[in-house]
Order: structure tokens, then sequence, then C-alpha cells
DNA sequence: GGACAAATGGACTTTACATGTCTAGCTGTC
DNA sequence: GACAGCTAGACATGTAAAGTCCATTTGTCC
């Protein structure tokens, strides 16, 4: 047997290489997410997580120097690809607003909806936000930006018109996002988007989409 | 605002009667299963229930003596309400295979499937085995003698033939229940009655009805 | 075979938190 | 005002989780 857990099958495993050691964290925290979700922070213990992970308790410390790191390690991985994917999203087809709508979804698809559904959601808010807030809050600044951007293009390419509003792109986007997570905090989060957030893109649709 | 916090709408709560005190406790017992099949015995705690059943800690344990009591209770009242069922469930209608059926449906759902879906079944079953032990073998005692009879007063009608097996009611009786745990410990608990499960009915009714 | 890396089980200290108890105080009823 | 029910909060005590460390095992490479 391999003395490396995460070989990829058929390929021996050459330990002391980055990938080996980054596959190990990906793994780590795949397990940790759903230990969160179940039993929020505190009550996941490091020994749970191990359990999930198929590794010992040691092995854990190898990996992360703490609880506290391990969690912000899934933080950030969680807004490091959920922004990847959020890129793609307005890269796609679509008028601004199909590609808007669409980066939205994939934002609450990929930071909210997980802990939604928890019980220990509003736990792991709060403790996300108590660890990782620095992860969180420059990953919803370059969601503004990135929408900012979205409605800047389309403004100088006349698909829309901002002027009809008395609007910056930059405050555009700070009033999308401000409602989106207004309406999250108040219904429920559930995959994708829901009729409340569908409707606001139609007011938006309707109050920015040029004359004639 | 009454000071009793389990009025039924409409009618002053004579505090210091039985009925409220017995209306308190099943209150913080329903609150407490939810939070026993979340987080497993260990991890719930007393103010986890508490806040569940939406009274102080200190309350609780006005009501109950300490925690392995209140689980106790659960536990106690659960079989309890579980045998009352399947009393009814023996005394309906249809042959015995159907209200036997029924009967162990009725069993599962009460006493398994709520549990089943939890992680933490496994912690549950064996604490409830540490600290309600008597309890359930009685029930399971009590069980066992229900079909019995039932199987007895069906054989004595000639709805069954107990002789093409070599059996006793009480065995027989026996083999069912010990069935039943065994598919239920192999496969999942669904709620009501699973695949395995309907198997061997068909195959009890075979072995048992009578030719002609 | 021996050198080496990775992972483990287990022992250990420290710290955090849950349990169970108690008291003083609040609120609404009679 | 007396009383009952509930509460918040402090408390001592015990358990267990966090984090650290090391001896040992397992498998790889030379």
């Amino acid at each position: 047997m391999s003395s490396c857990l995460f070989d990829t099958v058929g390929s021996k495993c050459q330990c002391v290489c980055m990938i080996s050691t980054e596959q190990k964290t990906m793994h780590i925290l795949d397990a940790a997410l759903p230990v969160f979700v179940r039993f929020g922070f505190r009550k996941a213990t490091m020994a749970d997580i191990a359990r999930a992970a198929g590794i010992s308790r040691a092995s854990l410390y190898l990996s992360f120097n703490s609880k506290e790191d391990l969690f912000r390690a899934g933080s950030a991985r969680a807004h490091r690809q959920t922004m990847a994917e959020v890129e793609v999203a307005l890269k796609g087809q679509g008028s601004v607003f199909d590609r808007i709508e669409a980066a939205i979804a994939t934002f609450q698809r990929g930071l909210i909806a997980p802990f939604g559904g928890s019980a220990e959601a509003r736990e792991l808010f709060e403790v996300n936000m108590a660890l990782a807030a620095d992860i969180t809050l420059e990953t919803r600044e370059r969601l503004l930006d990135l929408l900012s951007l979205a409605l800047h293009e389309a403004a100088a390419k006349g698909e829309i018109d901002l002027g009809a509003v008395e609007a910056q792109p930059a405050s555009l986007a700070g009033i999308i996002l401000a409602a989106m997570s207004g309406i999250k905090e108040m219904r429920g989060a559930e995959p994708g988007l829901g009729d409340d957030t569908r409707l606001f893109m139609r007011l938006l649709r309707a109050a920015v989409t040029p004359p004639g």
C-alpha cells in the first residue's frame, strides 16, 4: 500500500510534492464542510472532522494548526472557488441582467445555500465573520467590482441606461447586492434564486432598459 | 399575561394542577426529541433543550432532575404512545397478517424511524439501552405477548395453521420480531415498511396459511 | 538491508464548557 | 401582600475538547 492516502488511482504518489499536500488539504476540507454544517462550529470537534476525513486527529494537526485555521481555510477556499465561478457566469452569454442574475445565483449557491439549510446557519455565519471577516469582506468587495464593471460596460454599449435612475455603476451594484442579502436574510436561502430575487431582477431590468 | 407558559388558548391555567405540569413535561419532551435526533445524546446540552422548549435551563431542572432523567422520560413516553398505537393496529380490520404487518409498521414508525435518519442513531440507541433498557425490554416483551396472542387467536379460529411449521405462537412471534430487527439493522429504517419487510411478511403468510 | 517520510495511537496539559445546585429577583394571580 | 412559576446568573465540579509531543508503525526509495 502506498504511504500516501491520497493517491490518484493508477499513479504512484510522489510525496513531498505540492500536489499531494494540496490534495490532502482539499480532502480534509471536503470532509470538514458537512461536519460544520451538521453541528455548527462549536459542536464540531477536531475528532469529528478527522473521522470524517478518515485520518487521525494528529494528522489533522499536521495540515492545520488549529480548528480556527481549518475553518478559515475552508471559508477561503469556498470564497475562492465561488468567485471563480462567478467570473465565468459574468462572462457568459445573454444580457447584463441575465449574466448578473446568473452571477448572483452562483454566489448564493456557493456561499449561502450550503449553510442555509442548517439550523446552525446563524452560528456559522457569525463564526465566519469572527474568523474570516477579511476574506468575506474582500470577496464581497470583489463581487461589487465585477458587477460594477459589467454594468459599466453595458452602459457604454447602450445596453442599459443608468441616466434614467441617476446612478453610478458602483452604486447600482451595491444596491443589487444589498437587496439580495436582504432578501436572503428575510426568506430562507433556497438553492439558486427565489421568487423575490427574480422579482427584484425584473424591477432592475425595467428601470434601466433604455426606451425604444 | 398568564404566569403559566402552557395555557391552552381561551382557558385560564390553574397552575398547581396536574394537567399543566403534564403539559409542560410533554412540551419539553416534544422540544427535546429533535435536539437529541440532531445532535445525539452527548452533544445535545440541557441549554439546547431549554432553548428549544422556550424556557430557561433552571426551569428545565424543575421538571427533570437530570439529562438522563429527561432522556428516560422521553424514551418512556415514546414507548408508551407507540404501544398504545400498536394495540389499536392489532385490533383493527383484516387478516392476522395484515394486522401484524400494521402493528410492526407502527412500532417501527414510532420507535425507530424517528432516529433512523439521524447520523447519531447508533449513539442514541446505545444510550437508550444504557439509560432505559428496562423500558425498552419491557416494551419488546409486551409486543411479543401481543403478537403471540394475535397468532394464538388466529390459530384457534383456523385462520392460520401453526402445525405446518411446528411452532408455538410465542416462538413465531419471536421470529417475526427478530427478523424485523435484523432487517432494520441491515437496511436503513424507512418510515413504514421496506421491501424486505414486506417480503418477509409474504413468506410468513405462505408458510402458515392453511391449505384449501 | 538502512534511511527516510507520512501517518498513527496514545499520553499529556490546559482550557473550555456542560452539569447540577442555589439564590435573589421578576411577573402575574388570587 | 402573599404566593407560585419562571428566570438570570453565579457557583463548584467534572468531563471532554484543544493543542502538543513522542514512540511506533507502515510503506517508499536507494
